[in-house]
DNA sequence: TATAATATATGTAAAATACATATATATGAC
DNA sequence: GTCATATATATGTATTTTACATATATTATA
């Protein structure tokens, strides 16, 4: 009755969930780095309002087992909380790649509709 | 103050919405056949619950004025209600493109990245 | 001693999603 | 004739997500 009643609901989260997942399975990183690196995938993090979304789907992840954290005082200013990925964050991950391959067939079938579309215009 | 305050939130409806022109500025459709020609871009519309949705995000393109409706009463079973794509629509649909091949060279670019990171493994 | 950059986190109104439900027409089975 | 099924559109609503404001703390530098 209670737990989990949906899966892939939101496109936006669930795509951000995969970006972070991967960057952290390439190297463990912690919350303020990874908004940068989300660069590499067309996703500009800005203000702390989106900050704050980014760090609560981060220690979702962690809540789901898909990553653990440790603390990082080494480095000069605040302690970082850097994110390591585990087998199960691994292993959704991989599962989750059909729904990017899909993504990227759907989106090259859209633009090369688009094309056709404005051919007979 | 009142109005539109936001732009692209959820990805999915997005997503959504732009088939669906793109599908009405091929040919001017309805409802229940879009559901099935979404299939093209790999979406299933399932139960009854999904298709209400489905009608929901058309009608509020209509409200956005990027389609206009016409009913045909002519084939027989229920009246089915015509979508037709507008000018503001075709326009929509042009600047969106530019989501959508973003969002090809992400995804590619995602799947090399996870491809690279199992070679190391 | 401000101010900016770094770093993490919570509060919450508004919007989107998932799914149940309501309604109506036509066709074929029995 | 009436029952089930396919076709067709639409609304109600609890739960979840999003967007953005806000809170808090550390270090560097001007």
């Amino acid at each position: 009755m209670p737990g989990f009643k949906k899966r892939f609901c939101g496109l936006r989260r669930h795509w951000l969930e995969l970006y972070l997942l991967l960057l952290i399975a390439e190297k463990p990183s912690y919350g303020y780095e990874l908004s940068t690196k989300l660069k590499d995938f067309g996703i500009i993090i800005s203000g702390t309002g989106q900050m704050g979304n980014l760090y609560r789907i981060l220690s979702q992840l962690e809540v789901k087992g898909f990553v653990k954290t440790d603390w990082d005082t080494q480095e000069s200013g605040p302690a970082r909380k850097i994110y390591i990925i585990t087998d199960s964050g691994l292993l959704f991950l991989r599962d989750a790649m059909d729904s990017v391959i899909e993504m990227e067939k759907t989106t090259e079938k859209f633009i090369k509709r688009y094309k056709e579309l404005n051919k007979k215009t």
